[in-house]
DNA sequence: CATAAGTCGACTGTTTACAGTCGGTAGTGG
DNA sequence: CCACTACCGACTGTAAACAGTCGACTTATG
């Protein structure tokens, strides 16, 4: 009964689990369930077409990323957003990147890195005339790219765990407010800095981005 | 009539699941798992006596954490750190605390902040004549407590994410190595840079014991 | 009419059972 | 002695069922 929901690609090797949680996690940052929400399990699941001990283990997932809020009694509801909040998680991106980009200055082969970032660069230029979700998809790429290049695993990690509370404040502030943070000038600003391996002006480019970046959402 | 069975101090009903979690933390943060090791999951539900669903959600989450890694087949181990792993670790570490030192001393009311990181100063001293695990314990509650102070509940949460990893690095590095960064004076010269509200100070300082915690393990 | 006790329903926490898949191993043939 | 095949066992992924608890609604009672 199960196998028909969307089998015939070519590709099917993500687990239930997976799908789920992809699902899950576009539906919040989508707005499609919106904030504040309790969530209950059994209709999730049957919504969702798996069963509940799956989804748990995804809802699990999802509350560590914090998209969820556990309220008494162990009831889920999607997470709120305050402004305080959105600033908070912007201060948290902004030391993780950057620590990513004094890494990347530091980097012996600096060439690879250059190429990887111009390649995420040209995405987001690609993508300048595209939706808007499509343009804050290629910018979270940039920066996702960002940390992934340092080779530094537990970074990547850690602003992945981020990433889902990022895709919520740039939802919960309008999705105007947040491509106007997405200037595909201002991150080639951020790839010159770090080409001239100047740590220090690296961080500080990466700051200033960060800064402006919660400024806009918070407005 | 059965609502009163444990009506105990602060100390809230913990389900199956936080148990297993917490009992499984415990065992591989101290070696008895040691790492590399896979873990059969009716192996574990069968010791932990807990089912297997409610296992596995207490193994997602200490997967997320750091503390397990997946295989083929979804096949879970005890991960491995190696010393590169180890010195990443540290400097996420060391970004995220940062940014708590930072905070801390732009923060209006820093007479609550003393108050509180002196506190865990005494419970550090009181620490030292105990064992090894306690020492640690007191050090980590520290630095735990610089981040909640701060009031930023996502800084709070992706250091308590890589606490797992902290833990493990410890561990890989010996017991012995580890303790030799927990000089109670260290700190105290901590405090004392977030007591004069010099964020640059207070960064620097813990960027500094962040830096020769980090040497002292892969040493 | 207001309040307190009791009942109903819904939801989560947990357990048990089933299906699919992969790796290893024994057994056979060259 | 080696290669190949077919079976066996172990493990994960998944589903369905059971139990306990809390809140809302209803009813009885002063």
């Amino acid at each position: 009964m199960a196998g028909l929901t969307a089998p015939l690609l070519g590709l099917e090797k993500k687990s239930l689990r997976e799908q789920a949680l992809s699902a899950l996690r576009t539906a919040i940052t989508s707005g499609e369930l919106e904030p504040g929400r309790h969530l209950v399990e059994t209709e999730l699941s049957e919504m969702l077409q798996i069963s509940r001990g799956t989804l748990r283990e995804a809802l699990r997932q999802l509350e560590q990323e914090g998209l969820l809020s556990a309220g008494p009694r162990g009831r889920l509801s999607v997470r709120h957003l305050d402004e305080k909040e959105i600033r908070d998680i912007y201060a948290v991106r902004a030391a993780l990147e950057s620590l990513a980009a004094r890494t990347l200055c530091e980097l012996p082969d600096r060439q690879h890195v250059t190429e990887s970032l111009h390649q995420a660069i040209d995405a987001m230029t690609a993508a300048t005339g595209g939706s808007l979700e499509e343009r804050i998809e290629s910018d979270l790429e940039f920066h996702r790219t960002l940390c992934r290049l340092t080779g530094n695993e537990t970074l990547l990690h850690s602003w992945e765990s981020l990433e889902g509370s990022i895709r919520m404040s740039i939802m919960f502030a309008g999705l105007e407010k947040g491509v106007s943070n997405m200037s595909v000038d201002r991150h080639k600003d951020i790839v010159a800095a770090i080409d001239t391996g100047d740590a220090t002006l690296a961080r500080k480019t990466i700051l200033e981005h960060m800064d402006t970046a919660a400024a806009n959402l918070v407005a």
